[in-house]
DNA sequence: CACAATATTATTGTATACAATTTGATTGTT
DNA sequence: AACAATCAAATTGTATACAATAATATTGTG
């Protein structure tokens, strides 16, 4: 190791650029999700239902890696907005099950283009998105 | 394309991971950092500032990619734990200067082997580490 | 069956993030 | 000098995140 290397400066980390690109990312989708009246955190999570349908709580918590004090306000918002519906199950009433509505199903007509739009901008050749996606994956797998 | 490629899907997209292993790893500093009652908003923040020494709030926003809104709060804080020192310039008032303290600068020497703590964790080639890190650079560059 | 242990969601409290606006200082132009 | 334009930081408002705790339901065990 270079005698030299700072172990403490912020070009050295591989934390900051991931914490760094994470934000710009979601600082590009907004205009996108404006126009759906959607955050970035209701747009994985109506990705989530439009894919499961039905969903509880735990569930979706474990697809986002977000728990339900983050959850819980979240999803009253979107089902304020009419796109999911809340309700205990039957079976187990400590379940709250997440269920897509008519209308959230019908939101994914005008999400369709919001993937390859931000694509466009992101500006890494197919093989180096694909790496990255990898590395993401493998990082993410080992913690 | 794949004929079933579904572009809405989460595991589909490249944001989600990057997203997620944002989170995660900024989850993993927390028990090394609250031994320096630290967030790690506020350890990137004191890297800039070993670094520097002295810096203004539109440079340091710069530097980590936050606005005042971000910062001012952040900075009030480092500031009642004896970390840094916020005053006015006095060439052009607009600016507020932050400095470095003694116990700020002392604090390095308490967390000088947070990174290397992170590094075991992280669980990545080191050719896998510097590939993710070239590419996040480059997204992060052309966004 | 009683009731401790466990599981699931909701709530509380703290700390970001960031867009939009405001406040105050400085600069540029007439 | 007057004052519009610009700049830097602070403030306001909304939406996450997440740890810790509370509330409620279910399960497991004697």
């Amino acid at each position: 190791m270079d005698e030299n290397f700072n172990p403490l400066k912020l070009e050295n980390q591989l934390c900051f650029p991931l914490y760094a690109c994470s934000k710009e990312v979601v600082r590009r989708y907004k205009p996108y999700l404006d126009k759906l009246d959607l955050t970035y955190t209701q747009y994985i999570t109506m990705m989530v239902m439009w894919e499961k349908k039905t969903i509880n709580v735990k569930e979706l918590g474990e697809c986002l890696y977000l728990d339900s004090g983050t959850l819980t306000p979240l999803l009253k918002k979107l089902e304020n907005k009419g796109y999911i519906k809340r309700e205990r199950s039957k079976d187990d009433e400590r379940n709250l099950i997440v269920t897509l509505t008519k209308k959230g199903s019908d939101l994914k007509d005008d999400a369709v283009d919001v993937p390859k739009k931000m694509g466009q901008c992101v500006n890494l050749s197919s093989d180096e998105a694909k790496t990255l996606y990898i590395l993401l994956y493998k990082l993410l797998g080992n913690m």
